[in-house]
DNA sequence: CTGTTAGCGCTTTCAT
DNA sequence: ATGAAAGCGCTAACAG
């Protein structure tokens, strides 16, 4: 079991590194070689049609030979766009982040935009700075997961340097732009029904704060299973939790706590599902046994290996690449004047954890 | 269940797009504003100790009222650095390289840098590509788990743009740089060590091509270890695949239409293990009652849902760390003239997939 | 402590 | 079809 500083003395080869010497050839140098002047190197270089076919074979056989890449920085001060977009989620490590960031990157790719991908850790101060980052980089616009409603600011600061971005997974109530979203409160409300036809009558919930709109907007599905039922909301069952496993282990632990506890769980989402279940194993309960569960969002990997998660699946890759869809359209002002709000439903998957026969 | 096109008309909402014009502020503007030189302005925004404070003062209130934001791109091209470097992984999916990158984004931070993460899935095309962005954007350093040996090429291209490089996780024979490894041969041998030990003598491997270095050590690991038990080895349980769900899916299929077929299989890693699993299920049979397996590298939310695969878990964040803190020496020239070889052991875990008692 | 002068490497604009 | 001049926004290197 490696310490920290277990390498604070690497063991050493002797060979020897490779003699690198920043080559900077410019534009200028290609220029020379080939006998034209920098600006027919540009047009070449871009393709433009403009270049005799003799003159623009004299220029790319230079290129090569010196081995010329041309500086995207450069490139981005004199044209004024850089050809870069960014992809802005709370976790890549989330399974569920880790799809919508690849489809993503695939869009963006296709449309010859760099993309630059940065981890918030959900962390509003780390989002921020990102935010900055990019506007520094003079990225062209932004697909955004926010850490919560308290994004607000950092996006209108967007909006301010008029970055365009759209909204993936989670809206933000001032917050009017494109926007995909699942169907939170539907996909919720289904999961818990699904609960209740199994015969479960106290039903926890283990939610991350309400100021996160899916969070709000799966309170309000599992609240309108219960009404629709019949049965009273116990403020007791819903326990706040930060939205991952150890968030959800806390939670489980204080509803399984309870004088009255529940028979049934539904988790806000995936990992807090993960940490939940590894609470209920710690009391020496078992699920769906002593707890049934249900939850957002699957763990595509886990499901594969030992299918168990009763999940409300939703599209992952189809939010990433909608979203750049979307982006896109702003970003080159194909977009409409209205905004574009995408919900997508997800799909209802039964496995072992509910319980069900 | 929504069809690819489905989304092709969108729902549309009348709301306003927010007005977004982009604010061009320079630091001309706000020499202008605040009544001094660019040059000072720019020795504030670079906390240069050669400014007096209520010079300093009135120039962060022009900032401040502006809004201004330094362009990374004028500045890099004037300093000829950019602050920027990249991370490159063959599949960010693999919980594996997620944990690698998360770790390698953290220090990169930390010494204020940007990093770039790229996603070359597995493709020597799209690593060639994305190397070659890289070298326009003059990112200043790379952490990269390279394709295969025939990553080279792009390698030395690397090394003659005087870009550092270090590599993780896989190493290239004719390029000498810092590189982080696992212990694969001495992990490997342990694993079906183990097997042995649990008295399987038909001993199967399923294996990427041999052109990636921790597949040829794991298979150095893996013939070593049936030698030295005196099992001969039979090169028809060795099945060559794909690295990853339907590479291993197919390889355990070819296993198991053999006459004589394994009673146990080591594959390669967690992503072949778990296709491999599939393909034993799929042929009615059971793990590990019908065929026993282990595997190189965790998937740590399914292991933590269900604790089943026997691994050789690799210390995923420390190969990020590490390689991220060799390359940050490189790039600021404190690194020693031979290059640094980290060799890092792995756990073994042991849980049912092997069928240990 | 502050300002001036030159670029950084590319592209735009306007000539030719 | 090609080139010259100017400038994108910033900073290094010198002044003063």
């Amino acid at each position: 079991m490696p310490k920290q500083n277990q390498y604070e003395f690497w063991p050493k080869i002797v060979l020897p590194i490779p003699n690198m010497s920043p080559s900077n050839t410019t534009i200028r140098d290609v220029a020379r070689l080939s006998g034209v002047s920098p600006m027919t190197v540009s047009r070449v270089i871009n393709d433009s049609e403009r270049v005799s076919p003799e003159t623009r074979r004299r220029v790319e056989e230079a290129i090569s030979e010196l081995g010329y890449v041309p500086s995207r920085l450069a490139r981005g001060l004199s044209r004024q766009r850089t050809g870069t977009l960014a992809v802005i989620v709370p976790d890549v490590a989330n399974p569920f982040f880790t799809a919508v960031v690849r489809a993503a990157e695939e869009v963006a790719r296709r449309a010859d935009y760099q993309v630059i991908l940065c981890d918030t850790r959900a962390d509003l101060n780390v989002e921020r700075d990102v935010i900055d980052e990019l506007i520094a980089h003079r990225a062209e616009g932004v697909v955004i997961a926010p850490v919560s409603d308290r994004s607000a600011a950092q996006l209108r600061r967007l909006a301010e340097f008029g970055v365009p971005f759209v909204l993936i997974d989670r809206t933000i109530p001032e917050i009017d732009c494109d926007v995909v979203l699942g169907d939170s409160t539907g996909g919720a409300r289904q999961l818990v029904e699904h609960l209740i036809s199994l015969g479960h009558r106290r039903i926890g919930f283990i939610v991350e704060s309400d100021d996160v709109s899916t969070a709000r907007d799966r309170r309000r599905g599992y609240e309108a299973a219960l009404s629709a039922a019949g049965i009273a909301l116990d403020p007791a069952l819903v326990a706040h939790a930060a939205p991952d496993p150890s968030g959800g282990s806390a939670g489980m632990r204080r509803l399984l706590e309870l004088e009255d506890r529940p028979t049934a769980v539904f988790t806000v989402n995936n990992l807090v599902a993960l940490g939940a279940i590894e609470a209920v194993r710690a009391a020496g309960l078992e699920v769906p046994d002593d707890v049934a569960l249900v939850c957002f969002d699957d763990i595509e990997y886990a499901s594969r290996l030992y299918p168990f998660l009763t999940a409300m699946e939703q599209p992952a890759q189809t939010f990433g690449t909608l979203g750049t869809q979307l982006l896109l359209e702003r970003i080159e002002g194909r977009g409409p004047e209205r905004r574009h709000e995408v919900v997508l439903p997800g799909e209802f998957i039964v496995r072992k954890s509910c319980g069900a026969k």
